[in-house]
DNA sequence: ATATTCTTGTAACATTTTGTTCATATCCAT
DNA sequence: ATGGATATGAACAAAATGTTACAAGAATAT
């Protein structure tokens, strides 16, 4: 699935360059130009954003008092913050991170460094809430990306594990072809509609026993149900 | 995880203050109101405390006592302790630092100043945990850079360490490949991609047979797992 | 300061692993 | 039974990694 990322920031022109270059990277994006409109954003259940650039010389609520407030919402709590500022001293760095953000890019910034930065913050944000499935049979280490059926050690490449785990993830319900296509290769996907079957077909095979745990639904997609 | 502030103190509105602070900043909480209590909870491994907040006026127990028997524990001989006390004396600050506590907030205090403190206080002893990692054939010293194969020393240079140091802290979880190049190369490098490859094949050989302690986790990045 | 050795990054090429497509067989709902 | 959908195996294409050699830059010794 997309991620969103909330660009709080009151000049157009690095708002309007982070958004083209986000888009780019695969994400989705939500401009605010205010902090009052930001914190708006934030907490719209809707679009809730995955992490939040946020720049601290804003006209209006400042980034800091901005910051608090997001760490105050339940909502928010746990939402990522990247702090963006001109400011290069030491002690505003503290101050910052001291308020909960995450991390802290100075102006000018590159964005590569900037991109790396977000992906770090999105990586750890993602290890502490990565449950990790296990029934009698099958145990699957989202982390680790270490499977194993009946106790032998499964070997997955990227595609079949990134399957498996969308078919994991949204266990109990079927999982449309053309979701699994969307969130496994991209929504840019065009390919041979065959390569599902085909990787699918490979991830039962090497599951062994537990292939059975993947059930066809004609005419919709793939169910996860566990081992029984 | 989420870090564990065990607070010793007998007054209960300043314990539960402090209790409502820290909750708000993400902390779990454990109160005593005596220093025996304080004692036994510190010692309790279910919930072994990140941090120890020691009022130094306590019934019973005396304060310094207390934290002297902290430091005699294997259990806590690490633990941070901040005190709390009364005492503007900086005879009384001295004792206490001498007796093994990590920093002394006098009261009345601003929590600000003390939760300054207790992350500072933290973020040290994070560093210092830099806990050596061994198994039966390989031992990695990190504290001065040595590593040893099979009793075997191996002279590795900063890179090689520094990304050996970064697979071992991220055991259990693949290290990916783009988060190797940021923790080891810094954010805004830019060179080629092959640099990776090439510093973990000079690693692996170096490391002899504990090298296969490394895997390749195609597509990805890499994964340590111990020597078994 | 100069020479020497060690580190590191890069390039070029080899090898392995992975992903995709295609052709054919099998299954499934109607 | 039949047409559309999925399974399967093999071949091929593409991507990722491994390997080696070399040169520039640091660090160290002389």
């Amino acid at each position: 699935m997309r991620q969103t990322i909330l660009i709080i920031e009151d000049d157009a022109d690095i708002a309007e360059s982070l958004e083209y270059n986000f888009k780019r990277e695969g994400f989705q994006t939500v401009i605010a130009e205010s902090g009052e409109k930001g914190l708006r954003l934030a907490l719209d259940e809707k679009s809730t954003p995955s992490l939040i650039i946020l720049d601290l010389m804003l006209p209006g609520m400042n980034g800091m008092e901005l910051c608090r407030k997001l760490r105050r919402e339940p909502l928010t709590e746990k939402t990522p913050v990247i702090m963006l500022t001109a400011k290069a001293a030491e002690s505003d760095k503290i101050a910052g991170l001291e308020m909960g953000a995450d991390d802290y890019v100075v102006k000018p910034f590159s964005f590569k460094e900037l991109m790396a930065r977000i992906r770090a913050v999105l990586r750890r944000a993602e290890t502490e809430s990565a449950a990790n499935y296990s029934d009698n049979h099958l145990t699957v280490d989202f982390g680790d990306m270490r499977v194993a059926c009946e106790g032998n050690s499964v070997k997955l490449t990227r595609k079949e594990f990134a399957l498996l785990e969308n078919l994991i993830r949204t266990m109990g319900r079927v999982a449309a072809r053309q979701q699994l296509l969307d969130n496994v290769w991209g929504y840019s996907y065009f390919g041979d509609t065959r390569t599902l079957d085909v990787h699918i077909r490979r991830l039962r095979q090497k599951l062994g026993e537990c292939g059975a745990c993947i059930e066809t639904v004609v005419g919709v997609g793939y169910r996860f149900i566990g081992c029984q």
